[in-house]
RNA sequence: GGCGGUGUAGCCAAGUGGUAAGGCAGAGGUCUGCAAAACCUUAAUCGUCGGUUCGAAUCCGACCUCCGCCUCCA
């Protein structure tokens, strides 16, 4: 097995990844903060770590994927003001969205999906010991991690602690100040400000989490105090990820994650702005997979390298489907070819063409997941192939393999192949077969106005027809 | 202002010293009763300026564009 190759942005170089315990990896994603349904760029992460997930476990590795789903906070309590309801039910229903729209989007489950309100005890085990450390103290029923306690405060994101300060400083307000004993300082614990609030009982009264400490929490619960993998989104870099370090680090003395890993993001119109609530920019999963094939949408963010931006545009998404389709047509061309009663014949010209195409598919990703060049290797083999399913005599011991090749390389992006040709998917099956023999019989007889009619039926139904030497095709479009 | 990223044909995009992959769209063609699918052919000197080199998209320097983070954010 060839090492991975992956880009560390603690290092900002590109290493080879060596897990800490040979064969598995454990990894850790920053989920959603369930208020809402995820859009199009929160889709892209978890679309990006899937990916990158499925094919570690091409590669034979058993990795353990945590991601957490944030279900208090600031945003949480608001919306749940605001839509009248409390925040366990605004949680409950989000996080069934975000599992709906991330099943449609062929995205595997966590092997653990915590909860922050599930793991309040841990949480407040973890600020106690960080004050006992004196790396965080209270104030007015909050609790706060003192950042210039932790050395290494600022490396992930490179960013200087005095420039920090300013920047801090200036967004600051007087109560905040009054509570901090520096602007850089984060919120571990955050005392009830309402009556009503959801709150929590802890050495410091009523109150709960801050933002940051529930990853701490859950990575080094379930994981370990070392991981292997981290991902988020590249704007969680800083403070986010940030933060986690200086929290976990400070409590285990250990290295905290050895490989940290950023999704760059979606980007929309000619300005190519990032994807954002707040820019009022956004469509949802739960919208757009009303007009966009899932496996189109899913295709599309998936065979973008997860660092580089994506362009979110119609015209886009269109070549995606594009590429899906001529992966669809020769599938489903090798299946009829494999059934019908033509002799075969075997020759490795094809077997070898095949196994190049897999070297390079794996060299590619191999090298921090490059995607591109990926599709690029199979887009290549496919003349090949078709060539060979159109040939009177074919080679239908290398055609299956082929066809298993290409389901296992399609599935690393969350493509299931079955699902992308199933051809008897419908309850239908019988009146196309019947429709198709009696435009056959119609043909035989040159009759072109009947045949022609009955294809044109066959199109309303969502049926194209295809003629070849070995007999009449079928796909549903 | 600090940090990071980006700039290759209409669009997506590969390519870190040896003379511009591939795809989409467009154009033309083969096959077909006509289609469909497939197959074939077809375009760029790489943001700008300067330097290093026999040779640079690739290295160095300066500059410019656009994007992001620095406050919630995948």
């Amino acid at each position: 097995m060839l090492a991975v190759k992956v880009y560390n942005t603690l290092t900002r170089k590109k290493e080879e990844f060596k897990p800490l315990v040979p064969g598995q990896i454990s990894m850790y994603v920053c989920g959603p903060t369930v208020y809402n349904y995820i859009h199009i760029g929160n889709a892209r992460s978890s679309i990006a770590f899937d990916t990158i997930r499925r094919y570690l476990e091409y590669k034979g590795y058993k990795v353990k994927y945590v991601s957490n789903f944030t279900d208090v906070d600031d945003k949480m309590i608001n919306e749940a003001r605001a839509e009248e309801t409390t925040v366990p039910k605004l949680a409950e229903k989000f996080i069934n969205a975000f599992l709906e729209d991330t099943t449609a989007l062929n995205i595997e489950p966590a092997t653990l999906h915590p909860r922050a309100t599930h793991e309040i005890k841990e949480i407040i085990a973890f600020v106690q010991t960080l004050i006992d450390k004196g790396y965080a103290y209270e104030s007015h029923g909050d609790v706060y991690y003192r950042a210039k306690k932790f050395k290494h405060y600022g490396e992930l994101s490179d960013q200087n602690i005095e420039r920090l300060e300013e920047g801090a400083s200036e967004h600051i307000n007087d109560e905040e100040q009054n509570r901090k004993e520096d602007p850089i300082d984060f919120a571990l614990w955050k005392a009830q400000k309402e009556p009503d609030e959801i709150a929590w009982d802890s050495p410091w009264g009523k109150g709960r989490p801050g933002w940051h400490i529930e990853c701490s929490v859950m990575s080094t619960k379930y994981l370990g105090d070392t991981i292997d993998i981290h991902g988020g989104g590249q704007d969680l870099e800083f403070p986010h990820h940030e933060n986690e370090i200086a929290q976990s680090e400070a409590k285990t003395g250990k290295k905290f994650v050895n490989y940290w890993l950023h999704n760059g993001f979606v980007t929309v119109g000619k300005d190519q702005e990032k994807m954002s609530k707040s820019l009022h920019n956004f469509v949802t999963v739960h919208d757009i997979l009303k007009e966009v094939d899932p496996q189109v949408l899913r295709f599309f963010m998936a065979s973008v390298q997860y660092r580089r931006q994506i362009n979110y545009s119609a015209e886009n998404l269109q070549q995606a489907a594009t590429i899906l389709d001529r992966f669809k047509n020769t599938l489903v061309n090798i299946n009829y070819r494999l059934e019908d009663d033509t002799p075969s014949k075997d020759s490795d010209e094809l077997a070898k063409a095949i196994a190049k195409t897999n070297e390079k598919f794996e060299v590619a990703m191999d090298d921090d997941f490059n995607v591109q060049n990926a599709v690029t290797a199979i887009y290549d083999l496919l003349p090949i192939v078709n060539a060979n399913a159109n040939a009177e005599k074919a080679d239908k011991k290398s055609l299956k393999l082929f066809k298993d090749k290409l389901s296992a390389w399609l599935l690393v992006f969350g493509i299931d192949t079955e699902k992308l040709c199933s051809q008897s998917a419908g309850s239908n099956d019988d009146e196309i077969d019947q429709l198709v023999k009696k435009r056959d019989e119609a043909r035989k007889k040159k009759d072109w106005a009947t045949s022609d009619q009955i294809r044109d039926q066959l199109k309303e139904m969502g049926i194209t027809i295809q003629d070849t030497p070995q007999g009449t095709r079928w796909t549903r479009d």
